[in-house]
DNA sequence: GCGACAG
DNA sequence: ATCTTGTCGC
């Protein structure tokens, strides 16, 4: 598994952004993957004042959407946020979470942007160019883009559009009076089917299971009651 | 030059 | 993202 996510980056955000539109190149939009057992669900989280980067990457099994395994990665803080470099600060954690679960993933849901970006390549892209794993982008607010009117009730959507008019994702209503998630491709999957896997696994809440649950055990305590409910093992 | 701006 | 209690609504 490849686990250096920058080339030989610089460290300056200029370059950052060059290395950006270079990589988006790589990714592929079309559905590339066959019927999926394993999901992914990963997120990231600041301890110590942001000083410690932790990152959580979730197992289920794609028919039941139940939690398997998990892993978390705790490493110094490499830099601070900048929008559009999001992927610059969090992949590295992210990368060794994914790569200590005990399987891996067929499909990975990213907390985050796929190409719904300013140069179409957000962190679920990102990560899906350098692992080579097909991801899908789910995102809480837009960075990039504009949309037209979206409907009160739930699966409604609307295509999200770039300043062209092309479409770089999908504003999706989870539930019915929800704020919509923003959700686009990342890697080997269609602007069409990334949506349509996303509802296929909501359940009870606004956010799909794979990354509720890592959202879940990145930004809370361990111990708490209810993230033993949610983690059986 | 003036806003907008994932987590 | 994170600092933080209770509270209103589905």
């Amino acid at each position: 598994m490849n686990s250096d996510p920058f080339a030989d980056w610089d460290g300056s955000p200029t370059q950052a952004r060059i290395l950006q539109r270079q990589l988006a190149r790589q990714v592929l939009l079309h559905d590339d993957f066959g019927s999926p057992r394993r999901y992914a669900g990963v997120d990231v989280g600041f301890e110590e004042g942001g000083e410690i980067t932790r990152a959580v990457a979730v197992l289920l099994d794609a028919e039941t959407l139940q939690p398997l395994a998990h892993a978390v990665a705790r490493i110094p803080t490499v830099m601070p946020y900048v929008p559009g470099l999001l992927s610059f600060r969090e992949l590295p954690a992210l990368l060794q979470a994914l790569a200590e679960l005990p399987e891996t993933p067929d499909l990975v849901f990213c907390d985050g942007h796929g190409i719904a970006h300013p140069r179409r390549l957000g962190i679920a892209a990102h990560l899906g160019v350098v692992t080579g794993l097909p991801t899908i982008g789910v995102a809480k607010k837009i960075l990039t883009g504009h949309h037209g009117e979206l409907a009160e009730t739930r699966g409604s959507q609307v295509d999200l559009l770039d300043r062209e008019g092309g479409v770089i994702g999908t504003v999706l209503r989870s539930k019915d009076r929800v704020r919509p998630l923003i959700v686009s491709p990342g890697h080997r999957v269609g602007l069409a089917t990334a949506p349509a896997l996303v509802m296929a696994c909501v359940r009870r809440h606004r956010l799909p299971e794979p990354t509720r649950l890592a959202d879940h055990l990145a930004s809370r305590r361990q111990g708490s009651a209810a993230t033993q409910a949610l983690f059986p093992f």
